[in-house]
DNA sequence: CGGTTTCTTCACCACTAGATCACGAGTTTG
DNA sequence: CAAACTCGTGATCTAGTGGTGAAGAAACCG
């Protein structure tokens, strides 16, 4: 075997503020502690964490994470953001990551969350 | 690559909290104390000891430990998971080794017992 | 050999995750 | 203000996953 145990193996990881994500390795790290995902959970908070800063729309994600087409009135996405964010609310409580824009989609971002997010969102 | 170690080669050693763990020799020490394990139970010890913090797919378990792939329906690395843990659980009882993440695998980190950060809390 | 330990596999069951539904809060419109 | 939407999220049902005791078979060992 390889010498190395550490291969060079490229592993990917994503960086959100506190957050790291390995998406091959299923793994997610808040502040170096693994949080606890199930596959859909982390799959969708792969997904929004690869277009950081951007709006998301749910059939976007819906197909990132489920790989098929949002029917409607199908409230999946809603349910696992929720989920979602739960856990991370309960990771690291002093930031906000995903964004609602009500009509539009989600956002994911880092965020303290000191600052209330008032006024209209831009359109 | 590195010399068989006989000489002056240095005994490998893994280290996670109180465990120490010596591939080479069959040795496991927690708190100085040795562990009796199996030899199936030790090669899934040091197989996960060396993906410290890493989510790891029973596949690659199952190849590290049994050579050879994995077959569906096998249980072997869940039964043998079991085993390490209540032998590890038995000599560190405050301290949890073998984590499961549901879908993905399994992840070997020592953590002591006191932190309850969970998900969201049980319904 | 006979007793003991280990490995493999099976079976049962608790628990988890996924899909949906349902209710309600908050918004937008007219 | 009321109707129509958009979202958040607890609850429910079901299928699937994982934990683990136990039975046999195989390997060990004095």
């Amino acid at each position: 075997m390889a010498a190395t145990p550490t291969s060079d193996a490229p592993v990917e990881t994503l960086h959100a503020g506190e957050l790291e994500i390995r998406p091959d390795q299923g793994l997610a790290l808040a502040r170096g502690r693994a949080l606890t995902l199930s596959v859909r959970e982390f799959e969708l908070l792969v997904a929004m964490a690869r277009r950081q800063g951007a709006i998301v729309k749910r059939e976007d994600l819906y197909r990132s994470v489920w790989g098929t087409e949002l029917r409607a009135r199908d409230r999946s996405v809603d349910v696992y953001v929720s989920k979602l964010r739960s856990k991370l609310e309960a990771a690291l409580p002093d930031r906000q990551f995903i964004h609602t824009h009500p009509g539009f989609g989600y956002r994911f971002q880092p965020q303290p969350s000191q600052d209330v997010y008032m006024g209209a969102p831009a359109h």
